[in-house]
RNA sequence: GGGCCUUUAGCUCAGUCGGUAGAGCAGUGGACUUUUAAUCCAUUGGUCGCGGGUUCGAGCCCCGCAGGGCCCA
């Protein structure tokens, strides 16, 4: 980093220099403690923070290739590991610690008189706190009540902590699992797999999509215009350009383009920024996967969902019928069945429903169940029924097809059925974990829908999209008949483990 | 946006009727050569989220603000 902007100020939260010194001078009694530590060691020639240490060997392989010992059995190979220090018990000539490596495993390493001398032991128990790297060499060993060791012959601090540790016995609670996520990745195994799942499900979708023949795009997220759905948009400034950029709140017209230019089947797995709430579902950041298909349609892309999302939960669990966190059981396997919104509606209500029902009468039935819709339209009416009568219902996975028209001005038009979308909203565990398009490729159409939407901004209406002129000159380049899909990253991990976004996302944002 | 709960030692939490702040773990000093959250003896550590108010006296009651959580819209 060379360049520093010339208007970017210090965020609120950085320290000039006479803060952290007013910081540490304000640290506590064991915070001190450490830091005297590491001056004795430096003032002594040993480095509290060696540059590399020579580990022969992971904690999780030593468990591993001497699982068979016996208690009290000893070996002559050497080894040498490195690990942090969660637990300790010293008893004079004796010193027992237990190791931990990033992945949770742990060794125990046993410094005794015999093997070190005095020198070394009594510098053990000086310098050696909890928490602390430390680099051990020493044969494998397993003590008498069967623990398997490393019997020390020398060893150092691969890294001082100044800090102590969160207490092992109790949980974390929330806020600092979320704040120090690094103390909960120590502490908890669960905070670990969590990790491990999202990592491993980002893999097996993009193993699926390569399956299938699709490529990985990276498409903008400073954008001059924001567009791809209805949400107010994180504002910025960029200096080169001396003009105003928004973080994208979809990649959607950018995938789109990249359709038009012939990159036939394409997807992109990254971050979205809405201005927008936060709360236990909604992050302002959150991971958007989104694919179109030329050549497909809204059931094409449908069957693509269906794998991605089984694949993702083989992924994550191994299986298709998943534990989640509370302990219930969830099944996604099979072939997930469509609902056709209107037939499902006048199925659960016992009222027949379809394109041609009056806006009266849908306004009176909704006033007899005393649904309240601002600016109610046909269509804003049939969803909130069927929102009242058949998502609650809704528990194996579901796609619910053919939407009204007036709600979903950015779908093409059912090719058979008049006043409905080919679209559909897919449903697991009863919210909704994705959509679905038929996209709409009339580039008049879709200029007279951005015109609309336009005409909404200028009124006031914060997430309405504006007119993307660029956009639609690649429209009228001419793009293939495409199927089109979105899905929440975040969610689908809530998905599939049962855990809240806070935990799904690494390092949430917090105030 | 509304309602309820919550914020006390490094961590996790108690704190009764309003009467001068507690525990476990961690830390500090000591004992201990096979421990497993080692044990035993001694011991340090507090802006009770922040700001007001009531009171002779507030961690506790009242008002406001901030952070976090849950439920509802």
């Amino acid at each position: 980093m060379t360049d520093v902007p010339d208007n970017t100020a210090a965020p609120e939260n950085a320290q000039t220099a006479e803060e952290a010194l007013a910081a540490e001078a304000e640290s506590t009694e064991q915070h001190q403690v450490r830091l005297a530590k590491r001056q004795r060691m430096i003032d002594s020639g040993i480095a509290p923070y060696p540059v590399a240490v020579a580990v022969t060997h992971r904690i999780a392989d030593v468990r591993e290739q001497y699982a068979h010992l016996e208690s009290g059995e000893e070996t002559d190979a050497v080894v040498g590991v490195a690990g942090r220090v969660v637990f300790a018990r010293n008893t004079g000539k004796l010193c027992f610690a237990s190791l931990q490596s990033g992945d949770g495993s742990r060794i125990q390493a046993m410094v005794s008189l015999a093997e070190v001398g005095e020198e070394s032991l009594a510098s053990w128990k000086d310098l050696v706190d909890l928490a602390d790297h430390v680099f051990v060499t020493g044969r494998v060993i397993s003590s008498r009540r069967g623990e398997l060791s490393i019997m020390v012959t020398d060893w150092h601090i691969a890294s001082k902590a100044l800090r102590p540790m969160p207490n092992l016995h109790a949980e974390l609670n929330d806020e600092t699992r979320m704040r120090q996520r690094y103390l909960d990745l120590i502490v908890r195994d669960q905070a670990r797999q969590n990790v491990r799942i999202r990592a491993a499900v980002n893999a097996s979708m993009r193993e699926t999509f390569a399956g299938h023949d699709f490529t990985e795009l990276e498409t903008p997220m400073l954008q001059r215009v924001h567009g791809g759905a209805s949400a107010r948009p994180f504002v910025t400034h960029s200096n080169a350009f001396d003009t105003e950029l928004f973080l994208r709140i979809a990649p959607e017209l950018y995938l789109k383009r990249a359709v038009v230019g012939g990159l036939e089947r394409v997807f992109e797995i990254n971050r979205n920024f809405r201005n927008e709430g936060a709360d236990s579902t909604h992050s302002p950041e959150f991971a958007m996967l989104e694919a179109y298909e030329a050549y497909g349609d809204y059931m094409t892309i449908a069957d693509l969902t269906q794998e991605l999302v089984q694949n993702a939960a083989l992924a994550a669990t191994g299986g298709l019928e998943v534990e989640l966190t509370d302990g219930s059981v969830y099944d996604f396997s099979g072939e997930w069945q469509k609902l056709p919104m209107y037939e499902s509606l006048s199925e659960a209500a016992g009222r027949e429903v379809t394109v041609e029902t009056s806006l009266d009468e849908l306004l009176a039935w909704a006033g007899e169940l005393e649904i309240e819709v601002d600016q109610p339209t046909h269509g804003k009416l049939v969803e909130e029924l069927w929102e009242h009568y058949v998502k609650p219902g809704l528990d194996k996975p579901t796609f619910v097809i053919d939407f009204p028209v007036d709600t979903s001005p950015l779908t093409a038009a059912h090719r058979s059925k008049p006043g409905v979308v080919e679209k559909w909203d897919l449903y697991v565990r009863g919210f909704e974990l994705a959509t679905g398009y038929s996209e709409l490729i009339d580039p008049v159409d879709q200029r007279e829908r951005f015109v609309a939407q336009a005409s909404l901004a200028s009124r006031g209406d914060v997430e309405a999209m504006p007119l993307d002129e660029d956009f639609l000159t690649a429209l009228e380049h001419g793009m293939p008949p495409s199927g089109g899909m979105g899905m929440g990253v975040d969610r689908l991990l809530m998905a599939v483990t049962g855990n809240g976004i806070r935990e799904t996302i690494l390092f949430p944002l917090v105030k």
